[in-house]
RNA sequence: UCAGCAGGCCGUUCCAUCGCUUCCCGCUUUAUACGGGGGGGAGGAAAGUCCGGGCAGCACAGGGCAUCACGCUUCCUAACAGGAAGAUACCUGUGAGGGUAUGGAGAGCGGAGAAGAAAAUAACCGCCCCGGCAAUCCGGGGUAAGGGUGAGAAGGUGAGGUAAGAGCUCACCGGUCCGUUUGGCGACAAACGGAGCCGUCCGCCCCGUGAGCUGUAAGGCCAUGUAUAUUUCGGGUUUUCUGAUAAUUCAGAAAGGCAGGGUUGCCCGCCCUGGUAUUCUGCUCUGCAGGAUAACCGGAAGGGGUAGGUCGCAAGAGGCAAUUGGCAACAAUUGUCCCAGAUAAAUGAUGGAAAUCCCUUUUGGGAUACAGAACCCGGCUUACAGGCCUGCUGAUUUU
RNA sequence: UGUCCUGUGGUGUAAUUGGCAACACGUCUGACUCUGGAUCAGAAGAGUCCAGGUUCGACCCCUGGCAGGACAA
């Protein structure tokens, strides 16, 4: 349950780039998340990306331990997530980008990513039939 | 004991649970998909990209000029602007030490703002001589000892000498050059003898050594797709020789011209690639003239698609240990080990111990630097909590 | 990841064989005007991204950092 292979995150370059030019943007700080309906040919609901930004954040080791970090609490959290996207059959693809120009600790990024979800859940329910 | 100098080294460790990446096994399985088991998984700077190589592609007969880099000596090295051991001069620290410079030219040419008389054929003030009857003064000449300017002013001190002075002469001192001897592989050092030869800095200049260009997004293969689409304009189409043949034909070779490219920049020269074909008309028909159209080359116009996989790519100027040679950098021999390989990019999270340091105070609380591989090595430079080892210096105390 | 370039008042630019850091706009003060603009007169504002070195002397030359930017799928 807890695992996070490679076909749950996003490889392909033309998927990134249709993301990014035409994906619905979700905030809550320090993340901004983009998502969008995609084909749906892999087994699981969703792929993500997961982006810092060298502009904010000057050292790459604090990057990379940003990334590691979101990746780690993106692992433990995304069950209700899977959840909520297979009760409804739908299959998305996420970025989800660090906006903070300072590095935060396990704790809060997991709180804040958990209540990310949780709006992006409560969000997609009343709008499911429109889409 | 305190403070410091030089050189070298380390730069957190262990356990549990859950993950990521890569390789192996092939237990399960149609299947190396998913499970399962086992091994490996950031640094001394991985950084800056400042030098030098390896490797790859392209290019390459050669010559001249230019450009750039380096520049005391000997050695090390694959190589270097790196390193080791030294030489000379200057600066700096009480000291252990530290820092900087050093190819050649006694040549020649150019430059040195402002200031100053003058920045190198030196006369502003001063000093001395002569002339203007005399005189504060004016004119001519001599003089580099004194003054002031400047970063720098024609070796220094003393004596002789002189109208006044001056290496003009002499003694001593400093430097330079020449010669000889000794020591050293050498840079160079020391000693002796000789020459009145004597301002500083920079550039041009001369000599030696080295430098082809581009970088793994190099480059190879596979898959997919395909535009060498098409339109238009311009260029372009020779000669000689040899053999065969009925031949104006065919085959081969050479040269020239044309187009493009290369040779780091320029010139000469050279090299590579392409094509050098077909046909019509006229005439004087082994030939000449004119035209047309291809191949090919160049310019302009002119849509889209793919952007994946795999090799390169992890056994190397490799690491570790011992011995030997060397003052050392380093080298040789033997033994032993296999030690990251991602690609929207792995090396992480949580909990608990330990170690070191700090604050408080006996309950504890906090901190652990700088920083993340991207083709690979050798250096340099920069960042860095804390700690260890070796040698040495200064101060104080005790014996 | 690789290859390059730039850094000067608040802003945009000069400074040429190394020799007093200049110009325009802007800012401030005064004059003119009933007031503002325009105009005129005057003033302030930098020590050249940072740290070393060469030199008598450095924006300029050399070395090392820092910051910003460009190009190469």
């Amino acid at each position: 349950m807890e695992k996070f292979r490679k076909s749950e995150r996003l490889c392909s370059r033309k998927s990134i780039g249709r993301l990014f030019s035409g994906g619905n943007i979700l905030f809550h700080y320090p993340f901004k998340m983009i998502w969008l309906e995609s084909a749906g040919e892999n087994p699981f609901p969703a792929r993500i990306v997961i982006g810092v930004s060298g502009k904010k954040i000057k050292r790459a080791v604090n990057r990379n331990r940003i990334k590691r970090l979101i990746r780690e609490s993106y692992r433990a959290s995304k069950g209700r997530l899977y959840e909520s996207l297979t009760l409804r059959n739908r299959h998305i693809d996420i970025a989800l980008l660090y906006v903070a120009d300072n590095v935060y600790d396990y704790d809060l990024i997991d709180m804040k990513l958990k209540e990310l979800f949780n709006k992006f859940i409560q969000n997609d329910e009343p709008g499911k039939e429109i889409l």
